[in-house]
DNA sequence: GACGGAAACG
DNA sequence: CGTTTCCGTC
C-alpha cells in the first residue's frame, strides 16, 4: 500500500541514454556501418518504443568485460552468473532511473522471462540464469518463426526443462536451424520462402550435439556467444576462427572445428558480413534485416562484405582474450545518473559510487 | 534465494 | 506490454 507521494516525478529521466558504447576511436575492424544491431533494441513491436529491456542490458553488461566481475558467462551455452546481483541492480536502476532498484525487483522481472521464455534459471546455482538465444532470435525475428512453423520445424533439441514443455510456442532452434534460416535467401519475400530445409538436413540436424539449454556437465567454461559483438574492441569469440553460420551450404563440420560447446552467431550472420559464405555458401543473409525492419533499415551498405576480420585466434585462441582482458577497465563505466531527476522520493541524493570494481576475489560464491 | 500472484505505473 | 513494487510462501 505503500505509495509515497510520486506524484508527477515526470522526470524525464534523460538518463543519457547512455549507450553503454559510445563509439570512441573504433578499431580498424570495425565497421561503420556495423552498429549495434537493430534487433537487440527492438525485440518485435512497438516500433519506435525501444525502451531498453532487461534482458538487452543483461546481454550488455555481458558483452562489455568490465562487467565482468559483477556478471559474466558461465556454464553452458548461454549461462550466465550475476557475480553481484546488487550491483547489477544498481545498473540496471541507474539504466531505468529507478532509484530504488535491487536484486529482488530486478529478479522479478526476470523471473517474468521464465514465461517468455527467454530466459531460465539455472536451478542450484545461485544467480544462475540462462539465454534462450533460440527465443532470443525468433523474438526478434518473427518471420523466422513462421518460416520455422511452416516448415514445421521438426527439430526439437530442447533436453532442457522445456523438453517436457509442449509449449505451443517452443520453438527449440537448433544451430543449425538457424543458420538454415538465416541462409534463406529472402525471408520476407513470400514467394521467396526459399528452401530453408531439405531432407537431407534432417538428419544433420537431429544430429547435432548441442549443449543448447541443458546439458549439464559441462562444466568449462562456455564463451559468451558473440551475438552482440562488436562493441568490445575484441572482436567475437571465435576461437575457432569458423562462424558456424557462415560455413558453406552444410558441411558436415569437421570435428576438428567443432569446439566443446560453440555457439550460434545469428546476428552476425543476419549481418551477412562475415565470412562471406563464398560459394556454394550461398545466398547472403543480409536481406533478413531489410526482410525484417525494412523500410526504414539503415541501408546496409550493399558491400557491407567488408571486412569481417573475425579473431583470428589461430594462435591467440580464446584464452588469449580471456587472460589479457584484465588489464584496466575502460572508462564507460555507466555508472552515473546525470539526468536523473534526483528528485524521485526526495531520498539519498544516489551518490553512485565510482565503483570500485576489481576488488573481488572472493565473489566466488 | 527463488518463485509467482497481484496491483500499479509509464 | 514490460516492468516496478510489494509480498506471502517455500
Amino acid at each position: 500500500m505503500r505509495k509515497p507521494s510520486k506524484a508527477g516525478s515526470t522526470m524525464d529521466c534523460s538518463c543519457v541514454s547512455d549507450l553503454l558504447f559510445a563509439p570512441p576511436a573504433l578499431p580498424a575492424l570495425w565497421t561503420p556501418g556495423f552498429a549495434f544491431p537493430d534487433w537487440a533494441y527492438k525485440p518485435e513491436s512497438s516500433p519506435g518504443s525501444r525502451q531498453i529491456q532487461l534482458w538487452h542490458f543483461i546481454l550488455e553488461l555481458l558483452q562489455k568485460e568490465e562487467y565482468q566481475g559483477v556478471i559474466a558467462w558461465q556454464g553452458d551455452y548461454g549461462e550466465f552468473v550475476i557475480k553481484d546481483p546488487d550491483e547489477v541492480a544498481r545498473l540496471w536502476g541507474i539504466r531505468k532511473c529507478k532509484p530504488h532498484m535491487n536484486y529482488d525487483k530486478l529478479s522479478r522481472a526476470l523471473r517474468y522471462y521464465y514465461n517468455k521464455r527467454i530466459l531460465h534459471k539455472t536451478k542450484g546455482k545461485r544467480f544462475t540464469y540462462k539465454f534462450n538465444f533460440s527465443k532470443v532470435v525468433l523474438v526478434n525475428y518473427p518471420l523466422l518463426d513462421v518460416a520455422a512453423a511452416t516448415t514445421g520445424s521438426p527439430l526439437l533439441l530442447t533436453p532442457g526443462p522445456f523438453a517436457g514443455a509442449p509449449g505451443p510456442d517452443a520453438p527449440p532452434l537448433t544451430p543449425e536451424t538457424l543458420q538454415t534460416l538465416f541462409s534463406a535467401p529472402r525471408l520476407g519475400e513470400p514467394g521467396a520462402r526459399a528452401p530453408l530445409f531439405t531432407p537431407e538436413m534432417d538428419k544433420l540436424r537431429l544430429d547435432s550435439p548441442f549443449p543448447f539449454l541443458g546439458s549439464g556437465g559441462a562444466t568449462g567454461y562456455s564463451k559468451p556467444p558473440g551475438l552482440l559483438g562488436p562493441y568490445s574492441r575484441a572482436f567475437p569469440e571465435y576461437p575457432w576462427n569458423f562462424n558456424p553460420y557462415l560455413a558453406g551450404p552444410f558441411p558436415k563440420l569437421p570435428p576438428s572445428l567443432y569446439p566443446p560447446h560453440f555457439y550460434p552467431n545469428p546476428l552476425a550472420s543476419s549481418l551477412g558480413h562475415l565470412p562471406s559464405t563464398g560459394a556454394g555458401g550461398g545466398p547472403t543473409a543480409t536481406p533478413l534485416l531489410a526482410a525484417t525492419g525494412d523500410s526504414l533499415g539503415p541501408e546496409r551498405p550493399s558491400g557491407l562484405a567488408a571486412a569481417p576480420r573475425l579473431a583470428l585466434p589461430g594462435a591467440g585462441g580464446p584464452e588469449a582474450a580471456l587472460g589479457g582482458k584484465e588489464d584496466s577497465d575502460s572508462e564507460l563505466e555507466i555508472t552515473d545518473v546525470s539526468g536523473c531527476s534526483s528528485d524521485s522520493e526526495g531520498e539519498d541524493g544516489l551518490p553512485v559510487p565510482p565503483k570500485a570494481k576489481a576488488g573481488k576475489g572472493g565473489l566466488g560464491s
